[in-house]
Formats: C-alpha cells, structure tokens, sequence
DNA sequence: TACATAATGGTATTTAAGTACCAGAATTAG
DNA sequence: CTAATTCTGGTACTTAAATACCATTATGTA
C-alpha cells in the first residue's frame, strides 16, 4: 500500500500538533499533551518538536508550565515549513532515475511530474496553520 | 532531500525498462542489457521484470536469445499499471494519521490530498508505454 | 549430449524511518 | 534551597522497504 503523494507521520505529526499548540495560543503546549491527543510515541513527538524548535518556528520552555509555543503568527507558517523541516528539502521532481543513469534524451517523466510536484508545492504553501484554528 | 510524489527507483527503472523492451518489439531484451542501458544493478533489474512477468505484463523466456517481450500492445500499458505493480496498490490519499491516531473532526489534509492524489492518478493512467516510441 | 545463456526464487544485506531509553540541563513552585 | 517538571540531545533498538547476492532451473545452440 502506497501513498501517491509523500508525507511521513512525522511531519503528519508536525502539522498537527502545530495546530493544537496554535488553538491553545497564547499558553504552553507540551510533547507529553500532544502525544497523548495525537495518540503518538511521546518520545517521536518530542523530536519532531525538537527540529521546530530549532528552526524557530516554535519556542520552548522548560521546566513545570514549559512546553511550546508559536513563534510567529499562524498565518505566517505553512504546512510547506513545516514540510521542509521535518522532511528536509525538497526536490521539484525531475526525473527519479538520476540523470547519469538514464540514457533518454528527453526524460521520460518530465512534464508530467515537474507539473504536479508544482501543484502539490502551491498546495503545501497555501494550508497555513490558520486554517484550523476558529 | 525528498521528492514531493512518491516513485521508487524501482518503478522508474520498470517503466524505463519496458520502454526499450517496447522499441526492441517483437525481439526479446534481457535484463544484463536493460542493466547496462539504464546503468542499474543487474539483479535489481531482474527482480523487477520478475515482479512484471507474473504480473502478466511481460511474457519472458530463458536461454540464450531469451529475455523478455511485451505482453500486450504499448498502447495498453499506463504507468499507472506499471505503479501498481511494482510499488504496490495504490492510497488515494486520505491523511497520513491513521484515523484512529487523529481527533481532529475533519481530516486536515482532506481535500486538498485527495484532489492531488487524484490528479496524479489520472497522469499516471495517461502516461503510456506507446509514448515513448517512434 | 554438453555447454553457455538467461530467468527464477530464496535469502541476505543495506538503508531509512520510526520508536524507545536515559542522563543532563533549565525552570518553576513550595 | 529542594523537588518536580519539561525540554535537550545522544544513543540504541525495531521494522519495513529497497537493493544485492547466489544457487537453481530452463532452454537454445553446437
């Protein structure tokens, strides 16, 4: 079983939680919380939150009342950070054979797929947390 | 790095691989030659045109002047079938999170996935082997 | 019949993702 | 100041997918 498009759990996770910390807004959102409502390993979730931290879309707190926040207004983040973060960086896809490895002239899947990984970019860029908070 | 769309090397290498195997029509192609053409590891290759042989879209022969034909016309072979086959059946997706793990009312992906998934769908089904020929 | 060729299928290795564990550092509350 | 809480970060384990290896079986040719 496949998924067409490729998104891991993690940043699933990441989204999610994400929303959960911004609905609580302006309090402290922690992993423990969040693992239990997304019904996660608490340890998985803490080191995805851990690599938002670094990249400053969240703040943490330690310590009792520590958790996370929001580190910027959530019509600033999109699922395409969160994306990037999580997944690392993505490559618009070209062909998935290596261009050393293939002996087409013109690659086979080119349009098709530069297209749709377009498409599934603009999409990305356009769920802001914001989305889904009332 | 990560592709947004979700191919294995494998099913490039499959639907690459039926191409040239498509241009040889009616002579038969064996995996060593697949291999050096497409610059692949021999045994992978072979371990997918078996996968494609049972599957009914490759007839294959052993021996010398053995190798592998087409099974039906080049007209009739989507990528999409070539997917299937080698990558396994196909999510149109719904969200990553099994549902269970999420408690968010309204799936966040919902429409935006599926539509996506549903466009890729369709290019894959429109990609066919037929295409690449002269 | 003997030999070389080519697919087959079982098994093993590699890689990446997900998950778990734990000691350490920071911070709050009593 | 002490104890409890919570993030941090390093490491290790588990699992599944992708890839590689190899002995076997089938087949055409000389």
């Amino acid at each position: 079983m496949s998924h067409l498009i490729n998104i891991s759990e993690a940043a699933s996770l990441a989204l999610h939680g994400l929303v959960l910390v911004a609905q609580q807004s302006p309090n402290t959102v922690n992993a423990k919380y969040l693992a239990e409502k997304l019904d996660a390993s608490e340890a998985h979730l803490a080191k995805i939150f851990q690599r938002l931290s670094k990249s400053g879309l969240v703040r943490s707190f330690r310590g009792p009342t520590g958790g996370f926040v929001l580190n910027k207004p959530a019509e600033e983040i999109s699922f395409l950070d969160i994306y990037e973060i999580v997944e690392s960086k993505i490559i618009l896809n070209d062909c998935p054979l290596d261009k050393t490895g293939c002996t087409f002239e013109n690659c086979i899947f080119d349009d098709a797929l530069i297209n749709i990984s377009n498409n599934i970019y603009k999409t990305f860029k356009n769920i802001k947390l914001s989305n889904f908070i009332e």
